[in-house]
DNA sequence: CATGAAAGCCATGGTAA
DNA sequence: TTACCATGGCTTTCATG
């Protein structure tokens, strides 16, 4: 059982491997690179679903070629930290499409999240219009990046 | 033309957001719910994948799931910047495969990176043994993410 | 108990009109 | 755009280690 059970979960893990590198590839094809059956591979997969380990297929989009090609982090600290005031912002957080990412932090500031902006004027009205004009924003701060160096939606395992 | 340019784009971007948010969607469901038909859908992503515009498809894991529930925001300023230098770290950082993102970054920092570790234990092992014990790092500021309040893959369109 | 092999059904993709 | 056809994948069943 020992054995079986390693060699599953060598399995899972290439299953994810291959999985998160290209989510088109078929049963047939996953099968032929881990060296199993589709039958056993397409239980494998079932399983990571119904176990919510295996998340969404998405299809990811150049972000410079749909006019987002300005990445921005901005902290930002709230006034107050009350429950209902903090839901209220992350439910702002959660309308604006253009920020992708929003982590609630430790250390001075309460947020950090990256905006996709068409530039620096469309980012300078993202900031002005909304997040600074937000009754519950205290201070804000902002950093252009200024390339990409990685990205990658590809947890290891 | 006017129209149908416009009607094209329109059709464009709304199977940039159904892809984004569902990959795994056939062409004959997309075709109806942008009300076109299959073979029209079926030109319009291949054209949008020969101009790059849509990219892979993955497929995303749960972090906390697969023993990555922790995110670190790792900010890091270098000893060197001349370009053999950057280059060698920008190559450290594509070969780490708990580097999710990073990003080069204006301001006090060189680069800032999103870091997915087991525990904090996990991550201080990292930080210790790979980046502060690489040649060319400086200094670094870490900070640790206390909740994932928002992450999409799916750009504004 | 999980796996591997086999087969049928079905949906899909691609093409022709 | 519609209709069609052939292809291939998905899913189940059964036998096996």
């Amino acid at each position: 059982m020992k054995d079986s059970n390693q060699g599953a979960q060598s399995l899972d893990r290439r299953l994810l491997r291959l999985l998160q590198a290209d989510a088109s590839l078929s049963h047939a094809a996953l099968a032929e690179q881990v060296g199993a059956s589709p039958a056993s591979v397409w239980r494998r997969i079932r399983a990571l679903e119904q176990s919510g380990v295996l998340g969404p297929t998405v299809r990811l989009v150049d972000a410079a070629r749909v006019g987002r090609g300005v990445s921005v982090m901005l902290q930002v600290r709230l006034r107050s930290h009350a429950a209902e005031e903090r839901r209220g912002f992350e439910a702002f957080v959660h309308g604006r499409p253009e920020i992708l990412e929003c982590h609630s932090m430790s250390g001075e500031w309460d947020y950090q999240m990256r905006i996709v902006a068409a530039d620096v004027a469309d980012y300078e009205r993202f900031l002005m219009r909304e997040v600074l004009s937000h009754p519950n924003v205290a201070t804000s701060a902002s950093h252009f990046a200024l390339s990409q160096v990685k990205y990658t939606t590809a947890l290891p395992v």
